[in-house]
DNA sequence: TTATTTTTGCAACAGAGTTGCATTTTTATT
DNA sequence: AATAAAAATGCAACTCTGTTGCAAAAATAA
């Protein structure tokens, strides 16, 4: 982890390698998103920061980190929207997870499991593939 | 497929099954997801039945159908809520989907490969799991 | 056919996400 | 360090999605 110092200078680097302003409300997002071990919707991020910045400028911090790939999204099957982010082997045009996303039933955290890799996957005649998904759900290594 | 009057009568029998009453709403909306072949959501059904129902009969319907194992979400990274048929396997206690969805980039049309099974993936040490489930996106067989 | 149970539709509401625009902050320039 | 240009923020207002309570209507049971 580091050193706030040194994390504080992670960001502002990450920030500046994606062409972005060092701001005040994308450095604490950024934080919060290297200090959790899961993935965050938009609503931890307004009551993890204290509610202390706008809805829609969250909104449009979380898009932004997704169009410049620090960030990306993880599928669910309810309407909400969780966000990791992203490994090194992420770029801004080619954008890939090679890893399996796990959600623990018991804590509702979803985690990156970045030393699971993902099989390969044989599909019928005709379908190309671009990207696989993984998504598993049970019990975590805390909640057990 | 069989004719009309004879997936009626599917229907029907289905609905019976699971202890539903038979309405116009459930058979007119079964009948749709019976005829489309890839995955629908709440605004598909409101459009394709002609808005002739009205949106809160709809997300209970809906609702009712996943609990009763008729039908079964599919994992997205938007908003949206997707929902398929279930497989003979699916019941109303005991519900998993076997299969892989294939979401087509091209036309945005979501399926399930039922032929195809989802491989085994070995977690780490403490991760216990219940469900996993893909979601492959890229061209499907008749975009290519 | 009637009584009971279930489902539907309406109204009203709550929450999630978006857009335009003026103000503020950040970055670039001198 | 001061200023100009560019980018980001916050507010208001709005749309879209989904929910709840309740009365009316439809389906099932008797």
């Amino acid at each position: 982890m580091g050193t706030k110092q040194q994390i504080s200078e992670r960001i502002t680097a990450l920030l500046k390698e994606s062409k972005l302003s060092v701001t005040e409300t994308r450095v604490k997002i950024l934080e919060l998103f290297m200090k959790s071990n899961g993935a965050l919707e938009h609503s931890d991020i307004e009551t993890q920061t204290g509610q202390s910045f706008d809805r829609v400028t969250v909104y449009r911090t979380l898009q932004t980190f997704l169009d410049k790939g620090i960030i990306h999204k993880i599928p669910t099957t309810d309407t909400s929207v969780r966000y990791a982010v992203c490994k090194s082997e992420c770029s801004e045009h080619d954008h890939h997870d090679h890893h399996v996303h796990f959600k623990c039933e018991s804590c509702g955290t979803t985690t990156c499991l970045d030393e699971t890799n993902i099989p390969e996957i044989s599909l019928p005649k005709g379908y190309a593939a671009h990207n696989v998904e993984v998504v598993v759900s049970g019990v975590c290594k805390t909640c057990k």
